[in-house]
Parts: structure tokens; C-alpha cells; sequence
DNA sequence: CAGGATGATGGAAGCGCTTCCGATGGTTGG
DNA sequence: CCAACCATCGGAAGCGCTTCCATCATCCTG
């Protein structure tokens, strides 16, 4: 079993001390061109790569990140931890995964993690971060980057939920459509003051139209296909249903529509649906909706951390656009074709 | 910033040497039960923890353990991690995240991460390693466990996807079908001599029934719904297409689906399908399936993983029973109700 | 051309832990 | 009652790396 290449084999290899090695290695200054590249040369000869634990041991970065999320078996949260992890992966970066679910996991994890230090940097997906915890990391020496989800006063990609919102409510309203319900979905285990902009968007765009918004039009469920469903029975038992349902998410959307089916509507005829995001079975159930790109947020987050970490800047937030899709699931008002 | 606790700090006040107090942690012998129970009593209310970092360099463990897994943005796959990380999480341990797709994704892994003792043990998910790759980790003393995929000689935790298969395959024939098809999906990153136990079950059943095998009715694709659907365009392009399509997971028969409707046929009317896993939108779009209980397997194999790294044995392997779910996509031939 | 400033490098300490090697003192058996 | 043992524990040496400090060799300025 050969053993490992340390520092100091290259140190030896090119003439210097370990000193001067580690120096030249971490792109210090006070090195000599010459002997930089000449460090460097031996040191990729040999595939050397700096031994995370012992570097963190003696005070320098250990490459690693955490990776935040709250649910891992949910599409958008998989595509999006793909994503970051191919860039965090390729900037030779590990990847240390927690789950973090209901606020005893957050407090744990905010309280452990850190003093530990075990990471450079942390991501957030799809994850509000509150001010406490921000400061908390910060003191440590951590950097944040978040995805999917802005969080104040930090480095984020994410999407405009507000405009995605518009995008699907105003394709009703484009369509005719006067009378437009929302099922909108909390995440029990996520903190409830998230500022939902997908449910603003509604309002929003309502208002605009010179529509009423009627509260009763609003069904409010926990995230899922089947409490999409569940909220589209309640929209269905009002006096007069809605003509077109926007809903938070696809899979939400998809609950609704066999809500629907079952009870006989059709889909546009009857009840138009559009959901949010672009899940690959929007496009096989022939969902309206409006795409993100999910993967994207993940790799520009990856791309953030890998650059602060190298010392450069991650630049501010960052916005990305969606796009409106329209497929089967809609059609103007009362159009039985 | 208060300082970290230190394995020295316990050691004062516990009164006895740091050696004295890593082994009494450690769970060496040679400690006499007075003196272990008290270091473990201090450290507990200094709630201190082992600087994995520090452990590792002085050759002790790391408190890490790979996941290595080919796809995060399935659902099968986010799944069987939740399971495993909740477990992994629980247990102390820390989950170093690795995707990794094809052939050069895997010879980097393999080369790369056992040399530099990141992890103490790596947990293959739905991840079939081979026998040179299974010797390179043993020889740096990693320990291996393998979920949803068996490894040969090696603790795993599955299922018997030929089981599963003919639960699916003799569902259908005790129904009355006798000219059934098969969508097989085939993974395009994984190498390709994959012992398919699901298509296995096919031929099987069919036997037993005294139904004989038309390679025709066979429609090879890559996994996907999109490629589901073509597999089901495939079929149905047969001179005398099936009245039963047996298809390789959920989201293969929820593209078949598609494409029946498409066709105008009617699902379980004109054309029976069945799946397997029990993918969440199978039971919202009423597919008849074969339940395997995914985060289970990932519980299992956590579990396996922190017994083995606690001295105990992580037991051989275990395949868990599925079972079949009859909803509405699947009835008898020629039932045109 | 001298004195200080600046740049390049080596020496050495030490991060927090594990473990080898001995030292100590109590046991046991002949 | 003494030798041989053994269980228990402390001392100390690193693991591989980073960084503080000291040391020179240059280089500039006046």
C-alpha cells in the first residue's frame, strides 16, 4: 500500500522547505515566481492534493461545504443539489450533506455544525436562513451562499417568484379567465413567515386585472400532490368554482387535476390548471406551467462558493428568469371542445 | 468566541492524562470502569466531540462516510438517501456527498477518495461496484455497504427485483393477459451488464405460464417517462400489440400511459400497465404498481454502516419484501367498461 | 556608498488527537 | 514472603499542514 504523497515529498522533490511548499501551493505572496511554478509542477507530477484534515488541523480551509436542504426526495431539491454538486465537485470541493427539517434540526445544526468547523461554507437550498442564524455563521467564519431561496444581505440565486407567479396568473387572465382560484401550498417543516411570493403574484396580478380577489378562492394545504388535490375538492365544493386554478407548484397543479378527472371536469374545458416549475412530469401530463431552471440555481450557487472560497468576490444575488410554457392544461373559459 | 473543548480539557477535569481520556472515549480496554464512566460524564456535559479532523490525522477515524449514488434528481434515489442520512445523521455521522454517472466519474472516485482517507466506510446506492473497485477500497481498510443493489460479498440491503417483477408479470397473467409486453429501461450511465432481475422476472413468468417469449414484444429504452412513451409507441406499432404492458419502474409506465391516451386507447380498457416502485405519482395517477420501500433501504443500510464502524457486524445482506398495489391502470383484456 | 526597506526562504511551533512505550502499584502463585 | 504478572495510567512522539518569526540577500534612497 503505497503511502501517501505529503507536502513535504514535495518540498524535498523541489528543492524548498515545507515552509515555502505550502506558500507556494496556497498562492501566498513573498514567493518567487520561479519557484511557485516549479512547486506547482512537481506537486500536479506527483498529484499531490493538501490533506484537508491536517490542513484544517493547522488553521487553513479544510474543502469542504455543507449543503443545506429540507427535503431530498422531492424533484426540485434533487435537481438543484445536482446541479451544486457538479460544480462544488469539480472545483475540488466535498460536499458534506445535512438534512435539516423542522426547527429542532435547524437549531441543532445551526448550534453544532459551526463550532465544529468542518466546513468553509455553507449552502443554503431552498432554505430562509433568519438573521440569527446569518450572524452565527458568519462569526464563525463561514461563508453563506444561498439557492433557491434569497436570504438577506447574502450571495443567492434564485428565481423572481413574484414575476414567475404573474407569468402563470396572467396566462389565465390572458385567456379570459374572471374567476381564478389558488391552491397554495405551506411547507409545514419550513418556518411559516416565509414570504411567499408565488401567493403575492396572485394578488398582484389580480389587482392589476381589476378582478376581486375573493378569499374563498384561496385554498390554502401543506405541500404535495395529494393535498393539491384535497384543495381542489375544496375549490370545487364552492357555490360557483372557479373557471382556472393556479397552483404553487406542479406537483401540486397535478393533484388538482385528477381532483378534476375523478370528478368528471375537464381539463381545459372545464377547469383550466397551471403550476410552477416545470417538473418532467409536467410535460408528460401536458402541464401549463412556468419553468425554472432548477439545475442552473444549483451550479451558479456552486460557482459562487467556489469563487469566494478562492478569494475572489460571489457577487450579489442573482435573479433567473422563467418562462412561461403552455401546454394542454389551459385554454380560455368555458371552451368544452 | 468561546474556544472549542478540547479533548484537554477533559482530561483536566476529569483528572487524568488526554491519553487516559481518549481511550476512556474510544472504548479501549485497559481503562478501569470508574475512570471511563467519569471522563464520559464530563465529556458529555462539556458536550464535547471529537475533532474529526484531528482524529483522522492521528490515525483514528473520521466520522465521515461516503454516499455515493448515480442520480439525485430521481425520486428512487432522493428517497433511499433520506433514509440513509436521517440514519447516518443520527448516528453521529457525517455525509459526504459523491455523484457519480459514468465510467470516468467512477474510475476518478475510486482512484481518488480512498487514497486520501477521507470517510471511513463508503454506502453504494443503487450502485453496482465491481470486484477490482470493492478490492481498492478494502485494501484502505473502507468499509462498504450497498443499498437497492446488491455487491457481491458485501453487506447490502435490496430488494429481489426478480420478485418483484413476477408480482408484477403474474398480476397481469392471473387477469388474463397473454400477449404482454415489457418496457425495459436501461440506465445509459451505468456500465451495461447490469444482471436485470426485472427483466429476468418477465421471461420467468411468461414460462410459467406456458406463454412463449416474442422479442417483439420487448421494447428496450433508456429509463425516462419520454422513453416509456416511445417504448409504448414501439409496441403499439406491432402487428398485434399488446393487451398488457409490463414496464420497468413508475415513471417508464407513466410515459406508456401518455402515449395510450394519445393513442385514444383506453387504460386498463383497450391496454393493462403496471409498474414498479410505487413512485408517489403512481398512486395520483392511479398506476398499478409493485410498492418497494425505498427510504427503508436507505434506513437499513444506514444502520448497517453505523454498526459495522461501532465494532459490531453489520449483518449479511437483506432484501425487503415489496408488495403488489392493484389500482386502476391494470384489468382484464378486452374489458372495455 | 551606508542604512534601512523589502522580498524570499527556512526553522520551528503547534493544531487536537491517538497510540507506543514504560512506569507504577496491586495480585497471584509457588 | 518474594518473584513474576497484569491492569491502569502518564509521557511523549508524531500525523501533515500552516504560519509566526528570524535570517539573509537584494534593492533603493539620500
Amino acid at each position: 500500500m503505497d503511502r501517501e504523497v505529503t507536502l513535504a515529498d514535495v518540498a524535498r522533490l523541489a528543492g524548498v522547505s515545507p515552509a515555502t511548499a505550502s506558500r507556494a501551493l496556497g498562492g501566498h505572496p513573498h514567493v518567487a515566481a520561479g519557484t511557485r511554478e516549479r512547486v506547482r509542477r512537481i506537486a500536479d507530477e506527483l498529484s499531490y492534493v493538501v490533506s484537508p484534515d491536517a490542513s484544517r488541523l493547522a488553521g487553513g480551509r479544510t474543502g469542504r461545504v455543507a449543503v443545506v436542504v429540507p427535503h431530498l426526495s422531492r424533484w426540485y431539491f434533487g435537481a438543484l443539489l445536482e446541479g451544486l454538486e457538479e460544480v462544488l465537485r469539480e472545483a475540488g470541493l466535498d460536499v458534506l450533506l445535512y438534512r435539516v427539517g423542522d426547527a429542532a434540526d435547524r437549531q441543532h445544526f445551526f448550534r453544532r455544525l459551526p463550532a465544529r468547523r468542518k466546513v468553509d461554507a455553507v449552502v443554503a437550498l431552498a432554505f430562509p436562513v433568519d438573521e440569527a442564524e446569518r450572524a452565527r455563521l458568519e462569526e464563525m467564519g463561514v461563508e453563506i451562499v444561498a439557492a433557491g431561496g434569497q436570504v438577506a444581505s447574502h450571495p443567492y440565486v434564485s428565481i423572481d417568484d413574484v414575476a414567475a407567479g404573474r407569468q402563470a396568473v396572467d396566462h389565465l387572465v390572458h385567456l379570459g379567465h374572471r374567476r381564478i382560484g389558488m391552491i397554495e401550498a405551506v411547507d409545514p417543516e419550513q418556518r411559516a413567515h416565509q414570504p411567499e411570493g408565488r401567493s403575492r403574484a396572485y394578488r398582484l396580478a389580480l389587482a392589476d386585472a381589476g378582478i376581486p380577489v375573493e378569499p374563498e378562492l384561496v385554498a390554502t394545504v401543506e405541500w404535495g400532490a395529494d393535498e393539491g388535490a384535497e384543495g381542489m375538492a375544496r375549490l370545487l365544493g364552492l357555490r360557483e368554482p372557479p373557471t382556472a386554478v393556479y397552483a404553487h407548484s406542479d406537483e401540486v397543479a397535478l393533484g388538482a387535476v385528477r381532483t378534476l378527472r375523478r370528478a368528471g371536469l375537464r381539463v381545459p374545458g372545464d377547469v383550466s390548471v397551471i403550476g410552477i416549475d416545470d417538473h418532467p412530469l409536467a410535460a408528460l401530463t401536458d402541464l401549463s406551467t412556468v419553468r425554472q431552471p432548477v439545475r442552473e440555481q444549483g451550479a451558479r450557487a456552486g460557482r459562487m462558493v467556489a469563487a469566494t472560497l478562492s478569494g475572489g468576490e460571489a457577487g450579489e444575488g442573482v435573479l433567473l428568469p422563467t418562462q412561461l410554457v403552455i401546454r394542454g392544461s389551459t385554454g380560455p373559459p368555458g371552451d368544452a371542445r
